[in-house]
DNA sequence: CGGGGGATTGATTTTTTTCAACTAGCGTGG
DNA sequence: CCACGCTAGTTGAAAAAAATCAATCCCCCG
């Protein structure tokens, strides 16, 4: 998942984050905006027993949550380590006011989001774990434009994967053995690699 | 779900589609932008074997798809009658290019969709039926500011929360009699009437 | 050479779906 | 005006999908 990609100035704040450790909380108010320099940040949001969704993933050149919000809709913590540059919410009003490419770029951003979030509403609603499963690998591999496959970055773990697919750890781990077996993707370690795309494809639309 | 609220220029083809007629398809060029004056529609997503999801519902105000993109991500059908004014594409991408305050209030609109979806994904994802159920009922009861609750759409048929919520007709049914019975809501045709908004509010964030 | 966290696998339970029967309105046409 | 037939809704029983509970396993790191 990409988000918002705006022409941010980068004189702002330059802050570090280690692994784990969470630099944006849902629901408090929004006063900085984070462009992502480096490393990478899992989004997600929780419930109150500890219930957790996995909104997105956040790379280098994103900016969470890069539209205009009175809070964050959702909470953001560093997967391995993360730098970014904090740029104070009225920075991005002015800019949106001021220069009217900015505004037309983030509804551009935003909309992409959206268009991306209706097909993620399907998914959880009315696909099967084994279709969810190969839409996130497909998914994944298909991030930069690349024609090849890549792997599932090695960084997301399992409870990750769970987590963006609303699904539990043994469930991903079963279907992803079930994968091997099929000579669909290999394993090693933890990244993923995708062995048939085509067979894959096949699978996210298709009822067994 | 309330969709984008553009200031649309009045002046466009006025159309009417009846009871279940699609009036905007899923993939097909976004030639026009449909501006409801009356009536209500269902905006869904289908797989191939005919799962379906509903995105939202549209009613008086809302533009669909209401931001700019190259085709439909979603199907649009009419709930009982629907009274639309299309509004061509490019006028849209004129009135944004031209008028600043277009852009942003798009935007805007944009982003309250947005933080809706990212909550509907935390619902789809990780809770259960029951607590799906009474998140819709308070969430359609809260349409409008008006502080008591309504009651729900008589025009949502128990397949339209279902395909909603990512459930089953039966599953919604069964539900919405056990509700009955805990004196959560009453039922007189269609139309669910909310008894008990706290205790409803309770079970959604609630593991039993 | 342990120790520990994540991952895998297995057995069992729970939730939800599926399949099936039955019921209640509602509109239509005899 | 009433009976018929249709569609939507409800309910029950059985099946399936996924979650939960419980053992290991396997690296990686100290």
């Amino acid at each position: 998942m990409s988000f918002a990609q705006l022409p941010i100035p980068t004189d702002g704040l330059k802050r570090s984050f280690s692994e784990r450790q969470e630099f944006m909380t849902e629901n408090t108010p929004a006063s900085m905006h984070f462009h992502v320099v480096s490393g990478g940040a899992r989004l997600f949001k929780s419930l109150p027993d500890g219930r957790r969704q996995i909104i997105g993933f956040a790379h280098r050149g994103d900016v969470l949550p890069g539209y205009p919000c009175a809070r964050y809709p959702y909470s953001a913590e560093a997967m391995r380590g993360v730098q970014v540059t904090c740029v104070p919410t009225p920075v991005i009003h002015h800019l949106h006011d001021t220069s009217p490419g900015a505004c037309a770029a983030s509804l551009q951003s935003a909309c992409h989001l959206l268009v991306g979030m209706h097909s993620r509403l399907l998914m959880l609603g009315r696909q099967t774990a084994r279709e969810r499963l190969a839409a996130f690998l497909i998914g994944q591999g298909t991030r930069m434009g690349t024609h090849e496959l890549k792997p599932v970055d090695p960084a997301l773990s399992r409870a990750d994967i769970a987590d963006f697919l609303g699904l539990t750890t043994e469930t991903v781990s079963r279907l992803l053995s079930t994968f091997h077996r099929e000579k669909l993707i290999s394993r090693e370690r933890r990244a993923i690699h995708i062995l048939d795309p085509d067979r894959l494809r096949a699978i996210v639309a298709t009822p067994e």
